[in-house]
RNA sequence: GGAGAGGUGCUCGAGUGGUUGAAGAGGUACGCCUGGAAAGCGUAUAUACUCCUAAAGGGUAUCGCGGGUUCGAAUCCCGCCCCCUCCGCCA
């Protein structure tokens, strides 16, 4: 979320780059500006009362420490009395208080400058293009026939044992999986990515620390007997190893990488969009999470990209990067690019990879900071990027390298799979 | 899951009702000393909120978390969480 400070000293500037996220914030900034006085006005309140408090239980002490019984007990009294007045104003300053951050997390990231305008997803920008695509001949399949044919994928049998969107991996089909997983963490491993094994499920605080609670609570499976949550993506985990951290300017950049699965509910999608490997509730996912310096995110982002593209050329996948839009872009991100890879079967773009800097959004939420040479204390900048989410680059490797002989793979990943052709 | 023991600052560790935001030690930083270093000596070393135009300097809160008792709580009481030991179960 955003800092009370800075909302309060820049509320017009606010305002007006929330509306290229089309989030009217003219009503919630000034709620916001004056909870805030009220907040204050009873935190000063509060303090002098307890003062007095303090400055009596000294006297009073030193008094009965004289044997001055009587004198003592008029101050008792004079305490009680500020006692009453003190609950009674913390209580408010906690409804304050609780009234605040109700609010600000409600109000979005403001959105990078260079975020171009626009509604949704057919306003975003192709900043770069690269690979080729395939020209398949009319009988080509899609991967969910593919999957069927070569025996790689068997969606009824997941239905079965947990429902839709639960494939079930076989054969060759699951060693390519197990060898995308390889082949995404050793190369992260090779950038400079420390690699981490989280768990798959998490606390609340957790969920609050990453942005995924309170608003997208629905989009999560969650464990109630022991009130934890699984993870829909490995972000949340390793981003919250930082959560009440205060680290060294030094120590900036931290690189982590990890891979996951990856589970979500996906309330609400249907169609040609949940079709074979398009969407699932369970997918596997290799992800990296940056904390830099305030100064150097975006450089940090830049280099995030970059290395993403590493990946989709070595996979030999014909790829497109997008600057999102303001209408497209997430509740808690600056600046995002998306990664696409074309599915030459299906004839569409599938996302496979979102990298985006948060700021200090995420940071202030999980007070995740760092001290400078003068030991004064700062918001970290977060970012992360999927690097990469296999599904669909499953589906477009099945799809787009399919031959009359089988499935070819790509050079790069051969070592890893320890087969050249699925047939 | 059952029984017992515990959770104090960057770390160790003292502290069972009142100048304890917290002794002492270690670590770290800076200074002195030194040709340089070590040792030694000195100083500093939590976070958040708030008052103040700012700095300086005040105030408040925080000894796992939450509540209670009390004029006053790290210290007493209750609930929860975590951790260690033993037992049970178990990949």
């Amino acid at each position: 979320m955003l800092t009370t400070k800075y909302i309060t000293e820049n509320a017009d500037d606010v305002i007006a780059r929330l509306a290229k996220k089309h989030f009217d914030g003219k009503g919630i900034i000034a709620k916001v500006v004056s909870l805030d006085t009220l907040r204050k006005n009873k935190q000063t309140q509060l303090d002098e009362i307890l003062a007095e408090v303090n400055g009596l239980s000294k006297i009073i002490g030193e008094l009965f420490k004289q044997g001055k019984k009587e004198e003592a007990d008029a101050s008792k009294e004079k305490t009680a009395l500020l006692k009453e007045k003190s609950k009674q104003l913390s209580a408010e300053l906690d409804v304050a208080e609780k009234a605040l951050v109700d609010l600000l997390v409600q109000i979005p990231n403001l959105p990078h400058s260079s975020v171009p305008e626009g509604k949704g997803a057919e306003d975003n920008i192709v900043e770069k293009m690269g690979g080729l695509i395939p020209t398949l001949p009319a009988n080509a399949l899609p991967h969910w026939d593919l999957a069927k044919k070569y025996d790689l994928i068997d969606f009824e049998l997941g239905v079965k044992i947990s429902g839709a969107g639960f494939p079930v991996y076989k054969g060759k089909g699951a060693q390519l999986q197990r060898a995308l997983i390889s082949f995404f963490l050793s190369n992260a491993n090779a950038a400079g990515y420390l690699e981490i094994q989280p768990p798959y499920v998490v606390n609340a605080a957790s969920g609050y620390g990453t942005g995924q609670l309170p608003d997208k609570e629905g989009q999560m499976y969650h464990c109630t007997v022991d009130d934890l949550y699984l993870i829909p993506t490995a972000e949340v985990p390793v981003t919250n190893l930082y959560r009440d951290v205060i680290l060294n300017e030094k120590d900036l950049p931290i690189k982590n990488t990890a891979y996951s699965a990856c589970f979500r509910r996906e309330a609400g999608s249907y169609g040609k969009d949940v079709r074979g490997l398009n969407r699932l509730h369970q997918f596997d996912k290799v992800e990296i999470v940056q904390i830099q310096h305030p100064d150097k995110s975006y450089e940090t982002l830049q280099q995030m990209v970059d290395y993403v593209q590493t990946l989709v050329d070595k996979l030999e996948l014909p790829w497109r990067i997008l600057r999102l839009c303001g209408g497209d872009i997430s509740f808690t991100s600056a600046l995002t690019f998306d990664f696409e890879v074309y599915s030459a079967a299906q004839q569409r773009w599938l996302e496979v990879s979102s990298v985006s800097n948060f700021e200090s959004y995420q940071a202030n939420r999980l007070k995740c900071r760092f001290r400078t040479g003068d030991k004064k204390t700062n918001l970290c900048h977060t970012l992360n990027g999927s690097a990469m989410a296999l599904p669909r680059i499953v589906a477009a490797l099945l799809e787009n390298n399919q031959t009359p002989e089988g499935i070819k793979i790509p050079k790069a990943l051969v070592p890893f799979t320890g087969f050249d052709i699925i047939n």
